[in-house]
DNA sequence: CGTATACTTGATCGTTATCAAGGCCTGTGG
DNA sequence: CCACAGGCCTTGATAACGATCAAGTATACG
């Protein structure tokens, strides 16, 4: 990443069309000229339902997005970390609220200018289509963990997400950080804090995780965390396996 | 084998009313010079992992759209309908399996030729955009009923996107057929087939509905199925209601 | 240092999965 | 038209997983 001084000072108008001075080759450069904001603690950036005038780079920080029932129940649909897009919603009103989990920076941009921009651009668009699928894929897979995995898988998978996110950056580190809450992480997973708790628990005492302190983890056994995770270990040679469906039909 | 090119220049020849203009005015007008393909009840039009060559128009018929997990449970993350797009995944491969759970009537289009289609027209572009959305948005409301809702409220849900998706052709039709098996509900709803039997004779006890053979069913009640489904009954005025966050914690 | 908040642990209950059996449509062949 | 077979669906009994209720403990923060 590029340090966030070099462009800090960038002028403060906030509907900037970026100048075409050299192609913007990912949907992430567009942003580069807009200036920092800050978003405390548990700060909303924006509300379901809210008129979705802008969307958002997250360049530090953690968010959560997060749809709340008509009985108060929250449901967490997902975690954003430094470099995802936030609000790309192609709606005119956001489809979910989005708080910050930790103290976050981001960049702000209007919609009609990133449309305009984006869609002036085959390669950007190629990236949004792109960014939109991997979205759509994540979605889905958090429909198998909810549909069919029990608390166990749902936080292995959870960890390990948290896991290859990390190893993305620093290939090797096995120690993780878990900046949400157990409320948020129980939100996410489907699951109650106890549960979410007790899981855990259940986890370090198998000698799979360590706590470091309350709010990152040591990973001992990450072959056995993918395998407790339930996803098959990611063969991916193409067709998924075809099962002997005998014991098919389990849903816990 | 077609090029893009032909298939641009291939105006309004749709016998629907309309076209007051060249352009195809919506996605689904690419497909009109498509031979209609066939596809037998139980039939997989594509798998999971499968080169994404082609992506079709959904003419006639409903398809299930699901994935296998390792051990072999079935998730269905959606049914489709006439109308519907099918495999517009932006990555090489499908994302998930698609079978015919009726006899299905479809439209075949090169992924290629697709991309530079839309690609071509802002207003088509938009209008990829907008359907990605929707699929989106409905990703995120499974996740909803799937993360919070109990039996009853899943299978309400379920049932009133069936009668909504019914009264969008015909107003005052209170008949919904359920072409899929309660295997399918049930993979879809992530409960098992007992469950969605027993909870659809205590919703025909109360009164609620009222089976017509084994693959409709009639809608006495829609508010109380409404209600019942639990998402809030659409108030729609933007914020959702800011919620006493006293009873908010329950899970089911 | 003390209070509030977050987290953990324990006991119990409830919803739904699982196991098991019986009933009901559908299609097939006599 | 009936008999029968094989799904598919329904219903019942039981059990398990996770939610809920209830303390108790650690951590953050003033």
């Amino acid at each position: 990443m590029l340090s966030a001084n070099s462009v800090e000072q960038a002028q403060a108008y906030n509907d900037v069309v970026v100048a075409f001075e050299a192609e913007p080759i990912c949907l992430q450069s567009l942003f580069l000229k807009q200036p920092l904001e800050q978003l405390g603690v548990g700060r909303t950036l924006f509300f379901e339902g809210d008129q979705a005038k802008h969307l958002f780079e997250l360049v530090e920080g953690v968010l959560r997005i997060f749809k709340i029932m008509a009985d108060g129940r929250r449901v967490i649909t997902g975690f954003l970390y430094p470099g995802d897009l936030v609000g790309v919603s192609l709606r005119n009103r956001y489809v979910y609220s989005a708080e910050a989990v930790t103290p976050v920076r981001l960049r702000r941009f209007s919609r009609k200018a990133f449309e305009d921009t984006v869609g002036s651009s085959p390669e950007l668009r190629l990236q949004l289509l792109a960014y939109l699928s991997d979205e759509m894929a994540a979605a889905q897979d958090q429909m198998v963990l909810l549909s069919c995995k029990n608390a166990e898988e749902r936080l292995c998978s959870f960890l390990l997400q948290r896991l290859q996110r990390k190893q993305e950056q620093d290939r090797s580190c096995s120690v993780v950080d878990l900046p949400m809450s157990r409320l948020d992480i129980a939100d996410y997973l489907g699951l109650t804090i106890e549960t979410v708790s007790r899981t855990m628990t259940k986890l370090t005492n198998k000698g799979i995780v360590s706590p470091v302190g309350r709010h990152s983890i040591r990973i001992l056994k990450a072959t056995m965390l993918s395998h407790l995770a339930g996803d098959g270990d990611e063969c991916d040679d193409g067709h998924p396996s075809v099962i002997s469906l005998d014991k098919a039909r389990r849903r816990h």
